[in-house]
DNA sequence: CCACGATAGGTGTATCTACACTTATTTCAT
DNA sequence: ATGAAATAAGTGTAGATACACCTATCGTGG
């Protein structure tokens, strides 16, 4: 650390090429895309996201879901509470009665039925924007093992 | 809209290439990685990417900042809160009344020069784990005009 | 001068995110 | 059998995100 009265060349012009921050502020704006695209069907992108996971992978207990999301359990528990509102999702205990297993249900099936094509528009707007280029590399960076 | 007893032929499978939740599942991992490093630093990551803009560019209006960082403007108004509180910013209003200009202190400056090791740490473990590849798909990602 | 559109920003509400901590239960070694 | 380690999940707290709506001020055409 630098002492009182010395000069600092720290190059802070680095931190302007700071992942984290050109992760996440890809995340919003592709995030208010989709959210603008999909508002009239009453469901959001992230709730989408769970349910389709859902609806592809059946009945899971939470850290299960978290893990396949790359979302912090706790988060998760949290994000259901709204979906469980609606009655779009079920949470019941499996054999190991410390397990919490989620499941998608009629309703929670009906509302990614009619959320589709909303998302199916956003997804097409996003990729244009992205450009094949753009989808390759958002491809690219979901491969990757972050931990 | 399919009618009742229709069969739902809809190709769900395609949600699990969903652009957004590949973004946001990065940016939370990205999030998650840089906070755990910089945690002994006392200063967050999303703060750290403020301060270090507002260093690097100084004094400017809200709704400048929040452009600048792709981010909602109410949404910077509610983070700039916390780091007022800590004295890391100033608000003041200039010739023109309604806008409010944001600086960074001198306490703020002291902040970031205290973050940066920790900040530079984890940029050095996500460009590691992104590879060369993966830093240039985030770097060309970035550079996409998403809105 | 003044009405009005444009601009800058705050607030209410709701959701998303995650760490630290805690509770409950299972599993396993002895 | 039993106690410790491992596993699964909820809660307190705090911050991040953004839409809808509101207020205040600026600039400008008439």
């Amino acid at each position: 650390m630098a002492r009182t009265g010395e000069p600092d060349t720290t190059d802070y012009m680095a931190t302007a090429g700071c992942f984290c921050m050109t992760s996440r502020e890809a995340a919003r704006k592709i995030t208010r895309l989709y959210d603008s695209r999909m508002q009239e069907s009453g469901v959001r992108i992230t709730q989408f996201t769970i349910l389709s996971q859902l609806m592809l992978r059946g009945e899971m207990p939470i850290g299960k879901l978290a893990g396949l999301l790359g979302m912090e359990r706790t988060t998760l528990t949290r994000n259901l509470a709204p979906l469980e509102e609606q009655k779009w999702i079920t949470v019941r205990s499996g054999d190991d009665p410390r397990a919490r297993l989620i499941a998608i249900t009629a309703p929670g099936r009906a509302a990614v039925r009619r959320a589709f094509p909303y998302w199916s528009s956003a997804q097409a707007q996003v990729g244009k924007l992205l450009g094949s280029e753009g989808q390759a590399a958002l491809k690219l960076l979901g491969s990757r093992n972050l931990g």
